[in-house]
DNA sequence: TTAGGTGCAAACGTTTTGCAACTTG
DNA sequence: CAAGTTGCAAAACGTTTGCACCTAA
């Protein structure tokens, strides 16, 4: 997973300036901060995470804020919201080209993204055969990888 | 997807009877009540829902019995707990036999559950590839369903 | 008799919201 | 200047926990 062109995050400021201007909603610094730091991010990142980083550029920066930001990403489809299994919501970045699920040790939380065209053309066919047009999917393998399989042996 | 058979709801007392039995744990009134209207629900259900199942014959069970008979239930492997979204947990009987994954249509909240066998054995495939030893997996299709489309349309 | 279980209410951690002050267009 | 946005603190939400009382084994 190499880091993502300056064109793809110019693509994704292109989505969410086009989504804002529709809805009449402002540029404001603490958005371009969230925002920014978000796209620049990479795999799965908390409210506290996120805040965390957009702290260091804008120390007044709320909660309330950052949370607000993102229901907006998630809502011009620039951020996926996920649920690991403990309490919190994990947020990461909608690429626009890319699509992978997630591969995910049981034992030791470590996460493996992929893709498998072969599964995505099978899911298309499973949505055709009950009549749903396919928006999006979420596939998660919870399995033991080799190191945890190897320590407990 | 119909009725499931006296003796598969069988199974599923002996398995927790064992397990009971194993770490010491107590048959009360109250769990017999919970994991009984559980283990005949259909469906995913969440504490609220079942609380409300459960009282129509104990009504003095409280949040704090099902939450914890639950948890109970989800160690011994005879509950799978589901996030869809809304910040609920939900709950599902996990039939010896069965599995499936969800279709869910993202207007109207609908779910369909399907089984896949050719998927299952790429996500195996998938997973060995990564050396790991897949333990169980969760596929969500997010789509519009026939009714929604043509409501639109 | 004693380890476990229950119900209540309080505590918890995450997320949302009301509001007065502030900014953007 | 009007409408949107912010930060704060309070509220809301689902879930967990401490505790005194109860009950199965």
């Amino acid at each position: 997973m190499e880091a993502h062109a300056e064109q793809d995050v110019e693509q994704l400021r292109a989505r969410l300036n086009d989504y804002m201007a529709r809805h009449g909603l402002r540029s404001t610094e603490q958005r371009r901060v969230v925002t920014e730091m978000f796209f620049s991010s990479r795999g799965h990142l908390s409210i506290e995470d996120l805040l965390e980083q957009v702290r260091l550029e804008e120390p007044k920066i709320g909660y309330a804020t950052v949370y607000r930001t993102l229901k907006l990403l998630k809502e011009c489809g620039l951020a996926y919201e996920r649920h690991f299994g403990d309490g919190v919501s994990r947020y990461e970045v909608a690429w626009e080209d890319e699509h992978h699920d997630h591969l995910i040790c049981a034992e030791c939380e470590k996460i493996i993204e992929f893709e498998e065209d072969n599964i995505e053309q099978l899911q298309r066919k499973v949505a055709s055969k009950y009549g749903f047009k396919l928006v999006r999917h979420k596939l998660e393998l919870y399995g033991i990888c080799p190191e945890c399989q190897s320590k407990k042996a």
